[in-house]
DNA sequence: TATATTCTTGACAAAAATAGTCAGAAATAT
DNA sequence: ATATTTCTGACTATTTTTGTCAAGAATATA
């Protein structure tokens, strides 16, 4: 369970997509990348992922967009930062029987703590927060226009 | 906070030296490395930076070798895996005035619960936990000299 | 004192992941 | 038709991880 920027920024655009979608309208990716801040084809590729792990939903043409696939209380953050990682974590102590049991289980285990515990923190979770209701009316993720 | 091999090498390499140090004995560091499965030359240079860091201390010589500076229960997850990371979290958002002010902040809040929940647990904590003595009992990080 | 042992230090190199870019194809509302 | 927007694949640069090497410094022991 790495956290890079490459989660902080999945984990901001779908914030910002909270905010910004409503019911039956899609945001475009521009506009999402262009608040936060974030190079539009970076946050393409992590689209492209989140869309893959069922987190994002999409609509190409005119009035297009992105929009989240479930509710904002639905979606963790372990899952979203796991979409965007590569499948990177697996795998990697199997067949050989080489690998010294009690070590490598020892850190799944660990690694599996880590991730219980942002698996239990919904993007609503955050949403909701005093912390990000305070930084809100300071400058906030909403739109200006 | 990553979680990479890296923090892994350096946590068993710990309780290897844990489990086989005794009061006034050190342990080389050729033999953790040999009974780890660690690169020795590797395991150098996160032993370095364990020294730095207060948590190890090494006596060089014939005889010597390293120890742990504190008892296993004074010695945290999250400054094991610190200590060895590069100091590259830090620094990243000062001056400009330029990045997002509700977004970052989010993120270095979730980032220091992940590093509170890993400084909550010890190496001792480890060591004690069930499913670490039936590993130990199976196999087991234990000298077979 | 000579010697083997062990840490210490700095530098180097390969492989992987992150971060970022680009061009063109496909779908669709107007 | 056309402009908009996602979709896809490939490509590059930077950083981090992972691993290697060689020479130096300290020290217990014979």
């Amino acid at each position: 369970m790495h956290l890079t920027t490459k989660g902080k920024y999945a984990v901001l655009a779908l914030l910002d997509l909270a905010l910004n979608e409503s019911r039956f309208c899609y945001v475009s990716l521009s506009e999402v990348a262009k608040r936060q801040n974030i190079p539009a084809p970076y946050l393409e590729q992590l689209f492209r992922n989140l869309r893959k792990a069922g987190i994002l939903e999409a609509a190409r043409g005119p009035k297009g967009g992105f929009r989240l696939a479930r509710g904002s209380s639905d979606i963790n953050i372990a899952e979203v930062v796991l979409a965007v990682e590569k499948a990177t974590n697996e795998a990697k102590c199997e067949g050989k029987g080489e690998c010294e049991v009690g070590a490598h289980d020892l850190w799944i285990s660990l690694n599996e703590e880590v991730n219980k515990f942002l698996s239990n923190k919904s993007l609503n979770d955050i949403l909701t927060s005093q912390q990000f209701q305070n930084n809100l009316t300071k400058q906030a993720l909403i739109a200006t226009g």
